[in-house]
This record gives C-alpha cells, sequence and structure tokens, in this order.
RNA sequence: CCCGGGGUGGAGCAGUGGUAGCUCGCCAGGCUCAUAACCUGGAGGUCGCAGGUUCAAAUCCUGCCCCCGGAACCA
C-alpha cells in the first residue's frame, strides 16, 4: 500500500511579487515533494496566496482595480514563477475561492459551537487614516505614529471574538512532549515551548467594519480575522467542506483522505502561529493536528536583509536568466542550510556553479561521453548483462546517508556527500586510469574502465533527481539504462537493475559530434 | 533585564579532552580526454576575550564582550 504524504507552504500576500527568500520555502518544499514521490509516496502538494487581507484590498484599489480581479491576476503570476522553478505543486488555493470561504465558515462555526469562542472587546491603538488597529512594535518603530499615516493613532475600544486559546496550553504542551518531532528544526522547539509555558492569551479572531473578507457566520457584522482564516487553507483546500453534492468543495480531494498534513513548510518567522495557535485550533474544532512544522531560514542578499530601501531584492527571474533553473535550485540548497539562514549573492552563484555544476559535474559527463562517442562510436560492446566495478566501494552507505538528509530536509549536508563520495571519486578515477592514453594500447580495458564511469554518473543522476529537475534527466537519458526515469528510485543507486543491452551513449550530438556541456560555464 | 542559538584560516561550515579538519577561493606544479576542464601539493587560524580544572581544552567550569532570534498580520 502506498502511502499518503501531504505537504504544504505558507500561503503569500499577493501584494507584490515573490523574490529569492519567498522562493526558498518552495524549493525546499518542492525538494521534498520530488524526493517522496521518486520514494513510492502518494503525494499531495499545496500551495496558495493569502488574499483576505486589508492589505490586499487597500493595494487594489490604489491601483484603481478590483480586488478579486487583482488577486486573480497576481495568482496567475506567483503561478508563473513556482513554474518557472520547476515547483511541482498539485494544487495552488487562493483564500478568496469559494471553497476556502465555505471551509472557513463551517470551522469558525464548529469552534464556536464547542465552546472556545466567546465575545468580548479589544482595546488597541486605532489609526483613522488606515480604518485599522496597528500593533503597539508598528507604532513604536514608527516613532510613535502610524508608519503609514504618520498620524499618532488614539486608542480605540471596539467588540470582538476571542479564541479561547489558553484553554489549550495543558494539550499543547502534552502534544509536544509526546510527539518530539513536531517542531522542526529543534532549535525551534524551546522557543515554542516557554511561550506557551509562560505567555499564552486568548486571541482576537475578528475584525470590525471590513468589506473584503469572510464574514463570521454566527455575526455578520464581523469578519474573520486573516491568521484564523490563512491557517485553514490547509484543510480547505483539501475538502474540509466538501459535500456530497460538490457545492464549494474542492473537486476530487477527500479531506479524510490527507488530513494531517505531513509537512508544513513555514518561515521561522510564523513558527508560533503554526506550533501553538493553529494546533489548539484543530484541537478546537476536533480534528488532527499535522504532524510536523518545519520552520526554515531566510535569505539574506549580498549579506543585507533585502529590502527595497536598500535595493537588493532579487526576484527569481533574474537568477534563472543566468543559471537556469536547475542552477538556481542547485545554489540555494547546497548553500544555504535549509533549517538556517543563507546568503545570495551574484559572486557566489558564479562560483558555486562554475564549479560545482560545470566543472564537477557537467564536465565529468562530457569527459566520459565525449571519449565513448569518439572511441567507441557510442557504443560499448559486450556490456550487455555485465556489472560494472564499483568506483565507489560504499555506495549503499551514500545513499542510506543521502537519503537521512533528504527526510531531515538537511538538503545542503545531502548534495555535499553526492559531490565528496561520488563525484569526486570518479573524477579522480578518470585521471587515475587516463583513458585518453590507454586506449591507445589497450582498448578493451579501457572499455571497462569507460563502463565503470557511467555508474557514477547514473547514481548521481538518481540522487540529484529532486534537486536537479532538468538536468539530472539529461544525464541519465545520456545512455540507454533499462530502467526508466519514471521509474528510478533511491533503491535503485546501489542496487543497480539488469541492463539488457549494450551500454551506449543516446544523447544527441552537437555539430562538433559531442555531448553539449550540460553547464556553460558563467563568464 | 530575562530566555534560546551562535562566535573556528578570505567566505561557508565539521569538530564535546590527546598532534586543528572539510568545501570554495587563492598560489604552485602535473596532465591534456573533457565546459581553459581535471589531478596533486602549498600558503593562510594564538578555535570571541580573560581566568580556572587537567599531564593534556576549540572541546569541561566561571566571568565578560559581540552577533542573531524571542506573538499578532512580518518571506
Amino acid at each position: 500500500m502506498t502511502r499518503k504524504f501531504f505537504i504544504t507552504t505558507a500561503i503569500d500576500y499577493p501584494n507584490s511579487r515573490p523574490h529569492i527568500g519567498t522562493a526558498f520555502e518552495k524549493i525546499g518544499a518542492d525538494v521534498q515533494a520530488r524526493y517522496r514521490r521518486m520514494e513510492g509516496y502518494d503525494v499531495h502538494f499545496l500551495m496558495g496566496n493569502d488574499e483576505n487581507t486589508v492589505k490586499v484590498s487597500r493595494r487594489a484599489a490604489e491601483l484603481k482595480r478590483d480586488t478579486q480581479e487583482y488577486c486573480n491576476d497576481m495568482a496567475n503570476q506567483f503561478k508563473e514563477v513556482w513554474r518557472a522553478l520547476d515547483i511541482s505543486f498539485d494544487d495552488f488555493i487562493q483564500t478568496s475561492e469559494p471553497r476556502h470561504h465555505a471551509g472557513c465558515q463551517k470551522f469558525i462555526q464548529k469552534v464556536f459551537d464547542n465552546g472556545y469562542i466567546y465575545k468580548g472587546s479589544y482595546d488597541g491603538l486605532y489609526c483613522d487614516g488606515c480604518e485599522g488597529f496597528k500593533t503597539e512594535k508598528e507604532v513604536k518603530e514608527a516613532g510613535g505614529v502610524c508608519p503609514d499615516h504618520k498620524v499618532a493613532p488614539v486608542v480605540r475600544q471596539e467588540p470582538c471574538y476571542f479564541f479561547a486559546l489558553s484553554k489549550f496550553q495543558d494539550r499543547l504542551l502534552e502534544y509536544y512532549e509526546k510527539n518530539a518531532d513536531f517542531i522542526q528544526p529543534d532549535s525551534r522547539r524551546n522557543e515554542i515551548v516557554t511561550l506557551v509555558k509562560t505567555e499564552l492569551r486568548d486571541v482576537n479572531i475578528t475584525r470590525l467594519g471590513q468589506q473584503w473578507g469572510i464574514r463570521v457566520p454566527f455575526d455578520p457584522e464581523f469578519t474573520i480575522y486573516v491568521w484564523f482564516d490563512a491557517l485553514l487553507n490547509y484543510i480547505t483546500a483539501i475538502g474540509y467542506c466538501s459535500k456530497p453534492n460538490g457545492d464549494a468543495g474542492a473537486v476530487g480531494m477527500s479531506f479524510e483522505k490527507w488530513w494531517p498534513a505531513d509537512i508544513h513548510f513555514i518561515g521561522k518567522d510564523i513558527t508560533r502561529f503554526h506550533c501553538a495557535l493553529w494546533p489548539a485550533m484543530c484541537f478546537a474544532a476536533g480534528i488532527e493536528v499535522p504532524t510536523l512544522v518545519y520552520g526554515h531560514g531566510f535569505i539574506t542578499s549580498g549579506g543585507e536583509k533585502m529590502s527595497k530601501t536598500l535595493g537588493n531584492i532579487v526576484e527569481p527571474h533574474e537568477v534563472t536568466a543566468i543559471a537556469g533553473a536547475d542552477g538556481y535550485r542547485y545554489y540555494f540548497m547546497r548553500e544555504c542550510p535549509f533549517p538556517g539562514d543563507g546568503d545570495f549573492s551574484w559572486d557566489r552563484l558564479k562560483i558555486v556553479f562554475n564549479s560545482d555544476l560545470g566543472k564537477n559535474l557537467g564536465n565529468l559527463l562530457s569527459r566520459v561521453t565525449t571519449l565513448i562517442v569518439s572511441n567507441y562510436s557510442c557504443v560499448l560492446d559486450g556490456t550487455a548483462g555485465q556489472t560494472p566495478s564499483p568506483i565507489v566501494l560504499n555506495l549503499a552507505n551514500v545513499v542510506k546517508e543521502v537519503r537521512g538528509h533528504m527526510e531531515a530536509c538537511q538538503y545542503n549536508i545531502a548534495l555535499e556527500r553526492i559531490w565528496r563520495q561520488i563525484l569526486d571519486p570518479a573524477n579522480q578515477y578518470v585521471d587515475k586510469n587516463e583513458p585518453w592514453k590507454l586506449v591507445k594500447t589497450d582498448k578493451d580495458a579501457t572499455r571497462l574502465v569507460l563502463f565503470n564511469l557511467i555508474e557514477p554518473l547514473r547514481a548521481a543522476a538518481i540522487l540529484l533527481k529532486p534537486v536537479l529537475v532538468r538536468s539530472s534527466e539529461t544525464i541519465y537519458r545520456s545512455f540507454n539504462f533499462t530502467q526508466p526515469w519514471e521509474k528510478v528510485s533511491y533503491a535503485d543507486v546501489a542496487n543497480r537493475p539488469a541492463q539488457a543491452d549494450d551500454m551506449r551513449v543516446i544523447a544527441k550530438l552537437d555539430e562538433r559530434g559531442k555531448v553539449p556541456p550540460l553547464f556553460p560555464v558563467i563568464k
């Protein structure tokens, strides 16, 4: 029986286009999704946009556009960016969709019926210009005024509904205790445990007098506050509210099948919402709590936090333009430890791309294929059914190690292992055996050397499939392996499926009669 | 103030008591099949600071300094 695996990423505000920081999370999630699919899991990979915020409707108004139309346009732009990075999402939810609205209302009603929502009043700093409350922090940072309107906000009291978060303190702590892996990486755990132990307060989950947003079903004067709405995308997308008649539900999806989520990928800044508020909401509504929340690190640009004023915001297309989607994915997965922070710089991109991808990997393919093409007319006669002599002696261990790092989202370490344990030995083997010399005196021996060298290329291609989506396939399809590319899994790396035909180079050759460079050098 | 994480050659990291290691970059040599690639060797660190424990500390203890993070719309 295949195991289901439900992966989500945080939904993004569509106020501005995604940058390399936003994309970092999606790539990490995508690598996990692709890895799990290879390993035979039934994967559902969800992404989306968070549209029910005042900021979105205000931004649309500024542009003199209809809010919904603006959201749809932005959602299309986001999806375009994700596709350009080969992010293999299965579903993309917009929180303005009927399936989300219906699901949210069902959920909040359920929590209300279960007695965890009560009416009260909220004291806050209110800005007339914004027609909304500002946080103390916001006002303080702006020097005592509204950061947008530069006017001192007034204290205002307003009726609202509270979610009784504080009632779940014990259950939350017990859940953390029993599920040691719930919060990843471990460094985030303490923070949350302390938080829940010390300052768990009930939260205001409504707003008054807003047009855009989701109505509170038991009091339609109110709209649902964004966090109480946003988190629900994880369940509304998979049919939390689907009805037998199909009305408002996600087509063909089954909440029962997919929930709970196996991994929520989020930024470290919103860990608390996902590790405290969200599980409490699940308890309150009587649904299961997600299995794992993974709070990844942030990306700086040129050593600085990305900001408009510094002008160092980098958009994905700028990077793919010179490194391609695979170069892009490799850079961030290899250079930036997923649990921690990482930096992007153009210098570093060039170095990493040329050295790791061009020199170590791409050039290995070139030197091996060219020797086979020019000396053996592409075919290594008599190799059908043969087993190559291993260049990597402990390949099974390497696979085991890489697999462990992939599952722990330690992508940078997984990649480092592949380079050090597989590609370096392969390049050294070429140098030691000097097939270009050997071929002049012993063509049979050389044939075996080359045959052996195809093996680490096959291993690397398979192990890299989740990261180097396109070039791993190009490497694999340069040869006539019996096992189809669509079917390869990590298990095939050490347990090489029998090769039916003589090994040969089947890549399309360029005008020079060679296999074209995989990763042309960035000047 | 308090809590958590961290400070190791130019950059990024390993390393929890016993001659300080890896990747990239840099320099030199080798080689020439290959994307001027690849291989080998080298320079470069008083392991944040100051004490202490020990035959022996990056590694244990104490104090201090610095950086990052620490609930409300923020990737």
